[in-house]
Parts: C-alpha cells; sequence; structure tokens
DNA sequence: TCTGGGGTCCTAGGACCC
DNA sequence: TCTGGGGTCCTAGGACCC
C-alpha cells in the first residue's frame, strides 16, 4: 500500500459543532441542551449541538420543519458571524503554533503537517487539551498521510467515541485499516457528494474501501479527473499541497435573501448598493481590481403558485476597478435594466469576477486619472470608517431606518468578543 | 466521390465543499 | 408565515482563427 511508503503526517484538525458550541460557551447554562444555529433570514439548521444531533434535527433542515415539540426544548440562534470568526481566529493561532506548517482550510478547520513530529498520539492529545482550555471548545483529530485520508481518520475521529476524538490511520496494519474503511460509507470521502455517490453505488463502489481499490483509470472516463485524484490520495499517494498562504479570491460574491419580499425598484437599489459596498470592500482588501461584474435578482422558487422572474446581467467593466462609487454605479444601471415591476422579489446579488492585482495596473487611456484617484481616497475613507464603526457604519444611499430588504435574525446572541457595548457580565 | 481540422478562448453549467 | 451564502474546479460546446 502506498500510504506505507509515504512518510507525511497530515492531520485535520476541526473544532466539534463549531458555531453551537460557541454560544455554549458564552452561556454555559445551554451545556447539555440541545442547541442550533440557523443560517441567514433564520432559515436552515447550519450548526446543531450533540444533543440537537440526537433529537433528530437534521443539517440544513429548514427550522420551520423541525416539529414543535422539539423546537420547544432547543435553543435557537441566528448567526453570530462576528463572534464566530473572532472564536475561529483564536483556534486557528493556538493550532498554528503546534505545528510546523498549517493550512487554514475554513473556520472551524485546519490542515496541520505534523511530519516528524515524535510521538504524534501525545501532540495530538496536547492539540486538543490547549484548544479546550484556552478557548472552551472541543475539537476531534484525524492523522493520515495524505489530505484525504486525514479528513477520512477525523471522521473516524468523531463517529468512534472510544477513541477520545483523535484516530490515526496510519497506526494500523493495512488489513484493520481496510476493516475500517469497509465500514464507511463511500460519500463519506472528500469530494465523493450526492450525486457521485449514487452512481458509484449503483456501480457496485458501496464503501471506501471498494473506491480505494477501484480502477482508476476506468472511474476517470466515467466520473473525471476529481476522482482519480481521490483514489490515489485515499492510497496514500497526495495529490493536494497544505496550502499555506490562502491564494486571492479569484470571485467576490455578495448576495442576500430579503427577510420579506421586496416589489419595489427603489427597494432593490438599496439593497444593492449594501452588496456592492461589502463586495468592493472585500475587493480592496485582498488588494484585486474586478473587471467585470454580474448582477442578478430572482424572486422565490419556493413559491410556485407565485410569478417566477430570475435574471441576471454579466458586463465588462470599462477598465478593473475596485472603487465602491464607481463599481455601484454599474451595478445600479444594469439592475435598472433588469428591474420589472410585478414581481415579488426574494433575493438579489453582485459578482465581481476577473480579479487582478491592484499593483502595477495600468490604468487605461481613458480613464481620468484625476477621478480615479479621488475614487480611491474615498473608498480609503469609507474602509477606514467602517473598520472602526463596524460595516454598517457608512454605506451608499441608505435610507435609515427604512430596510425593507434586511434579513430576518430575531435570535442573535450578543457579540460576547467584538463589540465592547456587549461585554459578557461577570457574577 | 470525398466539402478541413486543430488550437484557443470564452461561457454556462454541473458538482462539490463548508 | 418560514427554505443560506460564498467559494472552487472541471467539462462541454460554441465562436473564432488560420
Amino acid at each position: 500500500m502506498g500510504s506505507a511508503a509515504s512518510s507525511k503526517r497530515i492531520a485535520l484538525v476541526d473544532v466539534n459543532n463549531f458555531y453551537a458550541s460557541c454560544e455554549t460557551v458564552f452561556d454555559p447554562t445551554l451545556r447539555g441542551r440541545s442547541v442550533v444555529v440557523l443560517s441567514n433570514n433564520d432559515g436552515c439548521v447550519v450548526a446543531r449541538s450533540a444533543e440537537a444531533k440526537s433529537a433528530g434535527i437534521k443539517m440544513a433542515q429548514p427550522w420551520h420543519q423541525v416539529a414543535p415539540s422539539i423546537q420547544r426544548r432547543t435553543q435557537v440562534f441566528s448567526s453570530n458571524y462576528a463572534l464566530y470568526a473572532d472564536m475561529s481566529n483564536r483556534v486557528m493561532t493556538i493550532l498554528g503554533d503546534l505545528a510546523p506548517s498549517q493550512e487554514v482550510y475554513s473556520i472551524d478547520e485546519s490542515f496541520l503537517d505534523l511530519t516528524g513530529i515524535p510521538n504524534l498520539a501525545r501532540h495530538a492529545t496536547g492539540i486538543g487539551q490547549r484548544v479546550g482550555q484556552w478557548t472552551g471548545l472541543s475539537v476531534c483529530v484525524g492523522i493520515g498521510s495524505t489530505k484525504t485520508r486525514a479528513k477520512l481518520a477525523n471522521y473516524v475521529a468523531k463517529k468512534a467515541p472510544e477513541y477520545d476524538g483523535i484516530f490515526n490511520l496510519e497506526d494500523w496494519t493495512d488489513h484493520d485499516q481496510t476493516a475500517v474503511l469497509t465500514r464507511i460509507p463511500v460519500g463519506e470521502v472528500w469530494g465523493i457528494g450526492f450525486r457521485t455517490q449514487r452512481r458509484l453505488t449503483a456501480m457496485g463502489i458501496r464503501t471506501v474501501a471498494d473506491l480505494q481499490s477501484a480502477d482508476p483509470k476506468h472511474l476517470r472516463q466515467l466520473f473525471g479527473v476529481v476522482i482519480e485524484r481521490v483514489v490515489a490520495e485515499l492510497n496514500g499517494d497526495a495529490c493536494m499541497d497544505l496550502e499555506q498562504a490562502p491564494p486571492p479570491k479569484k470571485q467576490i460574491r455578495s448576495s442576500r435573501s430579503f427577510g420579506k419580499p421586496v416589489t419595489d425598484l427603489s427597494s432593490l437599489k438599496e439593497a444593492m448598493l449594501a452588496f456592492v459596498s461589502i463586495a468592493a470592500e472585500k475587493l480592496r482588501r485582498q488588494g484585486s481590481l474586478a473587471s467585470t461584474m454580474q448582477v442578478f435578482i430572482c424572486t422565490n422558487v419556493f413559491k410556485a403558485e407565485a410569478p417566477q422572474y430570475s435574471t441576471g446581467y454579466t458586463l465588462k467593466l470599462p477598465y478593473a476597478m475596485d472603487d465602491t462609487v464607481m463599481l455601484a454605479r454599474f451595478a445600479i444601471r444594469t439592475l435598472e435594466h433588469l428591474y420589472k415591476p410585478g414581481f415579488e422579489y426574494k433575493k438579489a446579488g453582485v459578482n465581481l469576477m476577473n480579479l487582478t492585482p491592484r499593483e502595477n495596473t495600468q490604468f487605461g487611456l481613458f480613464t481620468n486619472d484625476d477621478a480615479v484617484q479621488r475614487a480611491d481616497k474615498l473608498s480609503g475613507t469609507m474602509d477606514a470608517i467602517n473598520q472602526r464603526f463596524g460595516r454598517e457604519a457608512l454605506c451608499l444611499g441608505r435610507l435609515a431606518g427604512k430596510r425593507r430588504w434586511s434579513m430576518n435574525q430575531s435570535r442573535l446572541s450578543r457579540s460576547y468578543t467584538t463589540n465592547s457595548k456587549e461585554l459578557i457580565l461577570a457574577r
């Protein structure tokens, strides 16, 4: 087996029930209770405590479909992204200190390269203890010779309580590894989604062990190159490196569903201005310029009886830009063309694409340098103010107190860590 | 008789992830 | 009443060029 030859030891560390655990850390009376966190607009369940899981609440389930008897004994929260981002930073910093190299893979997951570290079991235990002591959150650690194997090991660490949240796939003989992988459905493999699982199962490839021993060339013909790499990684042949510095985004999107249906153009414009402001700020933060913009609006697809209209337009910008005022001008003009009265709009958004680095960009022959510089200065000032007073402090064209399009967030917890007005009270 | 064919760029859409 | 948002990569197919 290839894994035996490979000397790499990659760990995947992730926080258990991350969003739900963040809420519990700051309100210990929630411990041992069913806790869920909802998506934007309080729509779907995106995080569950262990008790919520055993109560039968499913991931991504619309909250209104959860049985009332279960709802009643569940503590429910709107997503408090400021809190989760802050807790994430703390965890990632701790993990970074405990490994020679780290890839922050998502808000609650990190790959660590632990190759060559003696007594891996003790090191992994130490990781869990330090995160627990310093943040109050608990983690699982999966170790394997490739990222895909580390992910699988993490799955075992989560599912099998006898391992205490730590599982090193490479500690086991080939025979015992196969025994483990035979018990895991193929859909649990990183990169095998719902559709691919269905097709594989129909071919008789039901478990991870089945996929590991399948013919990669044949699968490539049927499914494409991605699955060929998955099979290689399962066999210990690394196809994916640790990415220590996140590559710049290739597109930046900002969109939201509205709390209530929106019918009038002026509310849509107001929402679009907010989306452009958010996207442009992200664009500037990563030091990029956008040369293509996509604007889209749509009605509620779940409301089958209502008239449906879903449309978007992708336009080439006259030059690569990062300035909110100019981007907003194009977005609003596009929106005016797309808008048709008589529909109940549910969602809108903007997507900045074709991003290029800002440095050494030659501005177009026909751009007015003075105008570009003034716009730069304005955007920079806006970023500074919003940095200091919160993202909503300064926006374009906001009609104070009349946000008919804003999200439902009726169950937001306090911003314990990021807002000095909401500091936790000591008792 | 036989009516090109290979390369490149772009876009839309599928599939996946958290 | 109430159904998330923000990303990535790959592929197929059309347009275009010589």
